[in-house]
DNA sequence: AATCAGTAAACTGTCAACAGTTTACTGTAG
DNA sequence: CTACAGTAAACTGTTGACAGTTTACTGATT
């Protein structure tokens, strides 16, 4: 019995976002093939549209192909995820630095609320919450930021390395420098918002760093 | 007679190629819509292919499509211009630190002969290969460099502004910059190379914003 | 002259079939 | 036991056909 697309919008599309909902919540993980004509099969819909899927899916780096063999999610290698921790510091601290140029009092409020909102769901055990709370903290800042190419740029950037669990959680540090980081903002500081956006996603690199220098191994499930 | 494309490689890669030479060279215009049954029949291939390139093409921010109406080359904005100036910089000092981290002196001093080059080219009015060699000056900074993401995503961003005409070009200011980046990588004085690299392209930017504020237009052929 | 309705041709999105390639398995030889 | 060759099934890349949608054109009405 298929589990037939619902359709409405191309197919192609539809199966892009399945495809990619299916690497991003680990049902497709890295190394793995995707089958087209079993993924046609599945869903009930022809070869072309998937076909189609990959094409876009390739080109946004979530998954790799070499002619007759189909293709591949994309394995990050180490190298690929220290480049891609670094270009995400880039971003994020300009887009913070944005943010202190362009943001009034809501904005900085509604930052401090959804770290408040961090500090709960630790305190709850509830990681879950913290972790999806700490994603909604960063997209309200590339909100802030009002930069629709480098929000983009970055999204991507966190796409390609989601199949991976690589990050190494500080609750109590994250929290600490994300106060930093809004103060900053609140005071319109665009160089010490930009520095401190920058030193915030590093620290989270020198996690993982110290992390892969123990266990010898570029990821975490 | 159709021009039949010389197989070898799979044809959506061709196609891919096709269509993004037509496109770079300016065959295709911004705001043209690519008729896919046309370019089937006139490179001799089939559809599903084209179709396969055009998501490819989509997803790099090349074309634009709608259901039922094909892809049309993209229009960029000058707000999307701008925003998208303001990433080059950051990634152009970013790939200018990273050099001055990393590089020894044959790098600096293959940075110094092109940018003679740019200067003997000016001075013998070619602008064809002036514009040449500006931009293997800044190929050769990213290779410098040694992020291979940082590179991909500035050479996406290039790419994707390619066939609009926006750049004001000024080589007394451009080679003069250059010098002063390339002093800053062979000084190794990371910080400082960011920073005049940066500066580098929002100079370029200060002189397209001036134009437009002059034309009220974002473009110029 | 401008707008609307109808028609036909062209185009786009999808499907199923075909041919070549790759994978998996089996049997044989060293 | 390992390596190699042969075979068949499954898969990938491409093609051409079909159906629905869009575009372009014509004629009628206001």
């Amino acid at each position: 019995m298929a589990e037939a697309i619902k359709r409405g919008e191309k197919l192609s599309v539809l199966a892009y976002k399945k495809i990619e909902e299916m690497i991003l919540n680990g049902e497709l993980k890295p190394g793995e093939r995707l089958n087209e004509h079993r993924f046609s099969v599945k869903y009930g819909l022809s070869r072309g549209p998937v076909r189609e899927a990959c094409r876009a899916l390739e080109r946004d780096g979530l998954v790799v192909s070499s002619p007759g063999r189909g293709v591949v999610v994309r394995q990050v290698t180490p190298k690929e995820l220290y480049e891609i921790y670094d270009l995400r510091a880039l971003l994020t601290g300009f887009m913070c630095q944005l943010a202190a140029q362009k943001c009034n009092e809501g904005g900085a409020a509604k930052l401090k609320k959804l770290n408040e909102e961090m500090k709960s769901a630790i305190e709850a055990n509830n990681s879950e919450e913290y972790y999806k709370t700490n994603l909604e903290f960063h997209e309200l800042i590339a909100k802030l930021a009002e930069n629709e190419t480098a929000h983009k740029v970055y999204n991507r950037l966190v796409k390609e390395t989601h199949a991976h669990r690589f990050a190494v959680l500080d609750p109590e540090i994250t929290i600490k420098q994300h106060a930093y980081i809004i103060e900053a903002i609140e005071n319109q500081d665009a160089d010490e918002a930009r520095k401190r956006g920058e030193e915030h996603v590093l620290a989270g690199k020198e996690r993982w760093l110290k992390r892969i220098n123990e266990d010898g191994d570029g990821t975490h499930s």
